[in-house]
DNA sequence: ATTTAACTTTACGTAAACGTAAACCTAATG
DNA sequence: CATTAGGTTTACGTTTACGTAAAGTTAAAT
């Protein structure tokens, strides 16, 4: 065990977010995340933590391990070059589409989703109302 | 051809959509397309149109497949069954908490997108303020 | 010192969602 | 009627994102 108390092992980061030890191994793979050794074991510091939070939310909204990387690598530029810097621009423009898209998706789902419970809760309704009996077939 | 201008070929229904045939045809393999047949040939109408416009909603928003035939199945049911509707009402909460989840990543990641493009404008000015270069290197 | 829990690498397996190729059929057109 | 564009099935290949098992290593605790 580490003095560090900023430090964490593999097992805790995963409990912490509930995913897999070889999840957060097959990240590094792919050059997501990059650990300090502690002689074989890999030790995580805070901005890992964050990383893995950023790589978490970009599964959930859809984007591919390559597609995160390609984020990371873009955020993590050095902001220097002009040709970089418009790079840069483009590909969160291109983002921004996508994600302005789902989120009309998203919006005329719920709607759907409103719609149908309504539907739902009114025919439960009827059914409760016309017989008393409370037992399921 | 058929005489009926309101059918369309998987062919037609393909350019439609911007998918390939082989992808519709995977689709009504999975049980999730139903399209009549004229001999060998598959010929749709606008409810077959409908189902996949919802598809690709779906598969945009991170569905699987399987989840999208569920989607319909719950969609399609029977609405006569009290068991029916509440396992539909818990569906329909399931899926109202990850589209709330992931409104709040995209609303999270759209802000951050507005710092980071702000950030490199910002240094895209002072870079072309200081010297009159336009050129790119 | 030994057990045990947690870690390590290596490697093969798997499910999803098609791509791609082969080999064939059919229907409209010159 | 021969061509050809578009349709059909069958089947194997591919990528992504890990799961799972094996076999060994390290470190904490008894």
């Amino acid at each position: 065990m580490n003095d560090q108390t900023n430090t964490i092992s593999i097992g805790e980061l995963a409990k912490q977010f509930d995913v897999t030890a070889r999840a957060i191994r097959f990240y590094e793979e792919q050059g997501l995340l990059h650990p300090v050794r502690e002689g074989t074991h890999r030790i995580y510091y805070a901005k890992d933590t964050v990383r893995l939070k950023l790589i978490l939310r970009g599964k959930r909204l859809g984007f591919s391990l390559a597609e995160i990387k390609t984020l990371f690598a873009l955020y993590d530029t050095d902001p220097n070059s002009t040709v970089q810097l418009e790079t840069m621009l483009e590909l969160t423009q291109q983002k921004r589409e996508t994600l302005n898209q789902q989120l009309h998706d998203i919006k005329t789902l719920l709607a759907e989703l409103d719609e149908v419970e309504a539907r739902c809760k009114e025919e439960l309704n009827e059914l409760t109302q016309q017989s008393g009996d409370s037992s399921h077939a």
